[in-house]
RNA sequence: GGGUGCUUAGCUCAGUUGGGAGAGCGCUUGCCUUACAAGCAAGUGGUCGGGGGUUCAAGUCCCUCAGCACCCACCA
């Protein structure tokens, strides 16, 4: 076997990409009698590139599913596209500009056609990008939101949700998006603060006898005024409610009325009241009986309910000429600065409008109960657990769901008008005949659906939904979700009410959220900023493995992390560890011939295994309970602290010098087995190069899984955890390393190998000293040990104590005796304070009385052990005179 | 106005029923030691945001204050 010195991601990765999917690995295991491990994506949109974001939540999913998929369930990690209404639309109404043209020249079956055109060819890009990263999806279950079936099941959602009256047509005020042209959901507003300004404007008396000044924010939807409003407790207005005012601009009479809705604080106390563009004028218009009067186009534009001369402008530059022409007529009173949080499309940022306008809505609060109960009872569990107060505050305050989109891409609602008395049915296809006139001629409804209303059908409609196949029997309810916290009521509460909904049964019992990826000043990862890399590039420069690796490792439960390059470096330098370690053993093993028959076991190799099953027992839970950070913590602790700077150096030593060849053949057995065993604790995390070295190993070892990615995850062997093994361990290395200290601090060259003398505490330890002082010398480059229970320090000696131990350091030359004594005297120090802490709980009445048994137990014990070493210490400083 | 999260080493952050302050990076020193300089070895570094309380014992529980970030609602 001839390897690389360096770890090469690249060829490694497409290799065993390719292998698994053409061994159909990511299938479910056919074995319907064991309960399987279930999660559905959060599609990506289709127009989609990969981001940071992705990379930490696909990671943190394919974690769990390889995971569970070694554990031996059946698991099913099922892919998909989401649609994006918008988002891909305006992608390729981007193109079209660029022609020079509009939607509206090609016409709406055109658009549709070059969408699903521009779908077909660039839509999978998110998917390859998800696959170089490793993604153990079962990609023949691939969904996409508009799929024949998926798109019949949005249909049957609809007229099921119509027929119970869950779904109304209605007039309100909703967000529009003057650029969209189309209506957004509340939750697809997003606000910003914003430095405005309070125009104050005096509207005069019908009667002439003065003016009354009402403060506004946004002047040109004065042109939209039908009256103004006062509270009716107001002293100051009250003699003025009945009368009328002229509008200015407009010049025609409105009535002054009273409204509790007006706060007597805010501003002049008058507001102007605009019902067809604000939603609270909307309310008081409602309640007082008034019009509804738009005063803006579907693009923000002043249409013809405004004056001629400000007919086709701009929202924003009809503001300016409002604003002009009342400061010239003498009406602007005054101008104040104000601060207020401006809504703004979430996908172009262009600032929303409330506008009056025809919409479909779904009631949700007889959806929400079910919902809510679910959460309670414990069904459905959120991880971490504070959201689900912030899911509860925001079920329990849910408002009706505006589902009509004024786009063409996406589901058309399923609402058709006769042509000849307008009368509506909500069908899954055209229908043959008005009930009501006869007529046979419909058209349908123009509006398609929020993207989010095929969303939240996503665990059941990709299982084959409404079908009964057995799959949505068998996978549904699924087991985890896996996704960001920002979108818990889009998407997470609103799957919750419809899966309880139509398929009685909850999506998943786990709602585990994940942070968002910030850059390296604490700031969201966005398109706008451009402070996302582009996660291939990462990959192409370190792998993978080392980007999954690092993002899992530096991303604590639930929290938000911040990305820099320079953690990918973290798991780039670990795939090199390991695969030099791997190196290492080859280059001493290729000549190996046959496995020992008898396996001889030194205090090295029973340590190596009680670690690994320490190792294999916290690792299994971390991965069970989504502690996925700590996973990684405790997998690069053992493989490069311990596997590593101990295991393999101790190996070396035998390499070198030992003859016997059956223990040699442990010790090859041992890296061997210990690194496949590694691999597969490894493998959920960084799926390649443990498939690539457990596939080495299995060419000269024996192994009888087929591949990591299906290999048994190990199973805790408890008897190999012994303790006595783990502390006469730790002797030995502390020894070593109180050497090296040693050596260190009198600069002694490292190629010099220097003698010692080590004074044991007790017989044991003199023989346990007498075995492995072979590793004492390779590990800190020792010649002779001169050792024993009853030693004298030699004459001109430096001494370090390690435990019970003292280790005496010869000098040929020069040593500083007073740097000796105030390092000795720092450690006594220590010791003692520490000493004196143990004595104050020990003679504390309370403490004995209270605390638990065992940990006065625990604390005795350590008395004793830290005055032995104080009293090491001691006898040392004293005979440095 | 309502709510959540965060505050621990120079930086980024772990710390799961209260009982020995940790990691990665950085920094210092010495090493290209025949697996790895993407490395090895030895070190430096913290009154765990302030104050109060509960307890024999508090980074950990409670109260309070401060700073930072975010969410929801409202904003004429």
């Amino acid at each position: 076997m001839e390897l690389e010195k360096n770890y090469n991601a690249k060829d490694t990765e497409n290799k065993w990409y390719n292998y698994w999917q053409e061994n159909g690995l990511f299938a479910p295991k056919e074995d319907r009698s064991q309960k399987p491990f279930t999660i559905v994506i959060p599609p990506p949109n289709v127009t989609g590139i990969l981001h940071m974001g992705h990379v930490l939540n696909n990671t943190l999913q394919d974690v769990a599913i390889r995971y569970h998929r070694m554990k031996g369930r059946p698991t099913l990690w099922i892919p998909g596209t989401d649609h994006a209404g918008i988002a891909t639309q305006n992608r390729v109404e981007k193109d079209l500009k660029k022609e020079g043209k509009s939607r509206y020249d090609i016409g709406r079956e055109a658009l549709v056609k070059r969408i699903w055109d521009w779908k077909k060819e660039k839509g999978s890009l998110i998917i390859e990008q998800l696959k170089q990263l490793g993604c153990s999806c079962d990609w023949s279950r691939e969904r996409f939101t508009m799929d024949k079936e998926l798109s019949h099941a949005v249909k049957k959602v609809f007229i099921h949700l119509y027929e119970k009256d869950l779904i109304y047509k209605g007039k309100y005020i909703i967000n529009w998006c003057p650029r969209c042209e189309t209506a957004l959901a509340n939750d697809e507003v997003e606000y910003t603060d914003q430095k405005g300004k309070l125009w104050h404007i005096k509207y005069p008396f019908e009667d002439g006898s003065g003016y009354i000044v009402i403060a506004t924010t946004r002047p040109e939807t004065m042109l939209g005024d039908v009256a103004v409003a006062v509270n009716p407790s107001d002293q100051r207005h009250k003699e003025y409610i009945g009368k009328n005012v002229i509008l200015p601009v407009m010049n025609k009479p409105i009535p002054i009325i009273a409204d509790d809705y007006v706060d007597k604080e805010f501003g002049t106390g008058c507001v102007k009241i605009t019902p067809a563009h604000d939603p609270n004028d909307f309310e008081v218009g409602i309640r007082h009986d008034l019009k509804q009067l738009l005063v803006m186009d579907q693009n923000g534009k002043i249409n013809e309910n405004g004056p001629a001369h400000l007919q086709g402008l701009d929202r924003f530059e009809a503001r300016k000429k409002i604003i002009e022409q009342l400061t010239e007529e003498n009406l602007l009173e005054k101008v104040e600065d104000h601060d207020n949080s401006v809504g703004h499309c979430y996908r172009c940022d262009t600032v929303i409008e409330p506008y009056l306008s025809d919409q479909w809505f779904v009631r949700m609060k007889p959806l929400s109960h079910r919902a809510i109960k679910v959460v309670e009872d414990g069904e459905v569990r959120f991880v971490p657990e504070r959201w689900t107060k912030v899911y509860m505050h925001w079920m329990n305050n849910i408002r009706d769901w505006c589902i009509s989109r004024q786009i063409w891409w996406g589901h058309r609602i399923p609402a058709y008008y006769c042509s000849n008395c307008q009368g509506v049915q909500v069908a899954m296809d055209t229908p043959a005949e008005c009930p009501v006139c006869h007529c046979k001629e419909f058209s349908q409804d123009e509006d398609v659906l929020d993207t989010w209303f095929s969303s939240w059908l996503w665990p059941f409609s990709t299982l084959g939904w409404p079908q009964k196949t057995a799959d949505l029997e068998y996978f549904l309810p699924t087991s985890v979700l896996i996704t960001g916290y920002d979108i818990i009521y889009l998407w997470v509460a609103r799957m919750i009410m419809a899966t309880l909904e139509f398929e009685n049964k909850i999506p998943f019992d786990t709602v585990f959220l994940n942070g968002l990826v910030r850059d390296k000043q604490g700031r969201k990862m966005s398109k706008q900023l451009g402070n996302s890399p582009d996660p291939i590039d990462i990959i192409d420069k370190y792998g993978a493995d080392a980007l999954r690796f690092s993002m899992i490792f530096n991303t604590p439960k639930g929290q938000d992390s911040y990305y820099s390059d320079e953690i990918v470096e973290i798991g780039r330098n670990f795939c090199n560890k390991i695969w030099n370690a791997f190196r290492f053993i080859v280059m001493n093993i290729e000549n190996i011939d046959g496995l020992p028959g008898n396996l001889h076991f030194d205090l090295a190799d029973k340590w190596i295994y009680a670690r690994l099953n320490q190792v294999t027992k916290e690792v299994d839970e971390h991965y069970k309970n989504l502690r996925f950070n700590d996973a990684t913590q405790e997998l690069m602790h053992f493989i490069w602290d311990e596997y590593c700077s101990w295991y393999v150096e101790m190996a070396k030593e035998k390499f070198y010098n030992e003859k016997d060849s059956e223990i040699l053949l442990t010790t090859k057995y041992v890296l061997l087995d210990v690194m496949q065993q590694a691999m597969r604790l490894l493998h959920p995390v960084m799926p390649f190069i443990s498939e690539e070295i457990f596939q080495l190993i299995k060419q000269i070892f024996p192994i009888e899984d087929q591949a990591c990615i299906i290999a048994t995850f190990p199973v805790i062997q408890p008897e190999m955890i012994d303790n006595q093994v783990l502390s006469t361990m730790a002797v030995l290395q502390e020894t070593i390393t109180v050497i090296r200290n040693l050596r260190k601090q009198i600069n002694i060259s490292p190629a010099l190998n220097v003698d010692i003398h080590i004074k044991l505490a007790n017989d044991t330890q003199h023989q346990l000293f007498l075995e492995y002082d072979g590793y004492v010398k390779k590990l800190a480059k020792v010649g002779k040990i001169t050792m024993g229970v009853d030693l004298e320090k030699p004459a001109s000696s430096i001494v370090a104590v390690a435990g019970d131990i003292q280790i005496y350091l010869p000098l040929q030359g020069l040593i500083d005796i007073e740097a000796e004594k105030t390092k000795l005297e720092k450690q006594k120090d220590k010791l003692e304070a520490e000493l004196k802490v143990i004595h104050g709980k020990l003679s504390n009445d309370n403490f004995i009385n209270n605390a638990k048994p065992e940990v006065i137990a625990k604390e005795k014990e350590k008395e004793e052990e830290v005055a032995t070493k104080l009293n090491t210490v001691l006898y040392v400083i004293e005979s440095l005179g």
